[in-house]
DNA sequence: CGTCCTTTTGATCCGCGTCAAAGGGAGTGG
DNA sequence: CCACTCCCTTTGACGCGGATCAAAAGGACG
């Protein structure tokens, strides 16, 4: 298998034969982890970076009534905490969804990386700034979109991500969230949650059982949710993926 | 008065006489624009960079229905289109709330300003990061809080922010935002801001009328939107601020 | 077999969206 | 200078969607 962060860069920006080798050899050690487990606090200062080899994890924040929100998920090839290279301090903390391969890289490694490798820099600035945009797009979905479009957008978002890294065998994939986390994701519920999946289990869109998702009626779900996949920057000019 | 960029980048992270110099005599050239232009369309591919010199601007999405949400706010010193370098593509669309004075980069002038100074080219990514950490703190506003506190929430950030840049004499400042716009924000309809506005306003806990904010009972407002500034990340080494 | 977690279902209730209209202030034109 | 328009704020009434509460059902695991 190649090197999921291998993988994930180059589906966003294309890197030469020298990136992909010093990329595939980066110096790291892999620790596993139990679903469940929270990899770094709220408030941490890591000094080493988490590579996610294998498994999810989340970003969340907490509520001091104990709720809480979940503002991103991370699939295999996603860097945990890469920005505390500059802002020391993490602002959320991170747990895992299910059992997980994690990678640590030292600081000094990631910078030299950095430093030695522009194509590598600017795949690692371009994966940051469609965080962003994805983190808008999720503003709208939570400020905007009734609970059937919101729950339905976010399906839409993690299969195309899961596809992108090669992860969803065509129309399915894992998708290791409990209806509780789905409605800490976008505003709702469990209750609504599952009333939600239940209508687009009706409506032929999707078939969700056993954490096993499959996307029934693609160009269906898409327009339930408003689903606009620009905000994913997925390179124009990488032409046809492989 | 100092460039607001430089005001701005000063208060994340510390700078050099040389690279105050730099910024101080960047060449733009500044255009005026009147309140309610759009200044950058959704989809659009800007070759210049945007410095919002004076004035106030939000970054927004459309839905369908006419509807939209917005997804971010501007205050003087602050760059609209950065990302764009890297993505290409706008993936939102940028308009002014007031009437403002715009300083227009060349995309290299701005390229050659990061190669050769790293302290500013930290300070943009710290900009950056924060940009991307206020968003997951609005996601939890948006997602988990009641109105009361969400618009409360706002209303601290944009305190502080203004504060942060010289913009907020004491507790006043300009928040030229119109009650429909604040509901586009927090998503909420226009009724229920003014409603919780009132509320807010027979808490004396603030003063809001012809678009001066008064900000009465800090604590109190932080308190009543379980605000904790930690994920503004003002850098902790900087000391006293001036 | 018992415990724990997740999903599912049902019933109730109220907060906030929606609809509607009045009031106020600023700007414009006759 | 007044009349008119336009936009924003404010107020009131109503109805519904989704939160809340509660409990049952289904699986996984020890």
């Amino acid at each position: 298998m190649t090197n999921p962060l291998v993988r994930k860069l180059e589906g966003l920006t294309p890197l030469g034969d020298k990136d992909r080798q010093v990329l595939g050899s980066l110096p790291m050690t892999t620790v596993t982890r139990r679903a469940g487990d929270m990899l770094i606090d709220e408030e941490e200062q890591p000094s080493q970076v988490h590579l996610l080899i294998e498994g999810w994890a989340f970003r969340h924040k907490a509520l001091p009534d104990g709720r809480r929100q979940i503002v991103g998920y991370l699939i295999p090839g996603d860097l945990c905490d890469i920005h505390v290279f500059v802002l020391k301090r993490m602002d959320h903390a991170l747990s895992l969804l299910s059992d997980a391969t994690i990678g640590l890289i030292e600081a000094d490694t990631m910078i030299g990386l950095i430093d030695e490798h522009p194509r590598i820099a600017r795949a690692l600035t371009w994966s940051t700034l469609v965080d962003e945009a994805t983190l808008r797009e999720w503003l709208v979905n939570i400020g905007r979109r009734d609970p059937y479009a919101r729950v339905a957008h976010l399906l839409c978002e993690m299969w195309l991500r899961m596809r992108a890294v090669g992860l969803a065998a065509d129309r399915r994939l894992d998708l290791p969230l409990t209806q509780t986390e789905l409605g800490d994701t976008v505003g709702l519920t469990p209750v609504t949650v599952n009333r939600v999946l239940q209508r687009l289990r009706r409506e032929q869109l999707i078939t969700l059982s056993d954490r096993v998702l499959t996307i029934l009626d693609a160009p269906g779900l898409m327009q339930a949710s408003d689903f606009n996949a620009d905000y994913l920057h997925r390179d124009q000019n990488l032409g046809s993926r492989r």
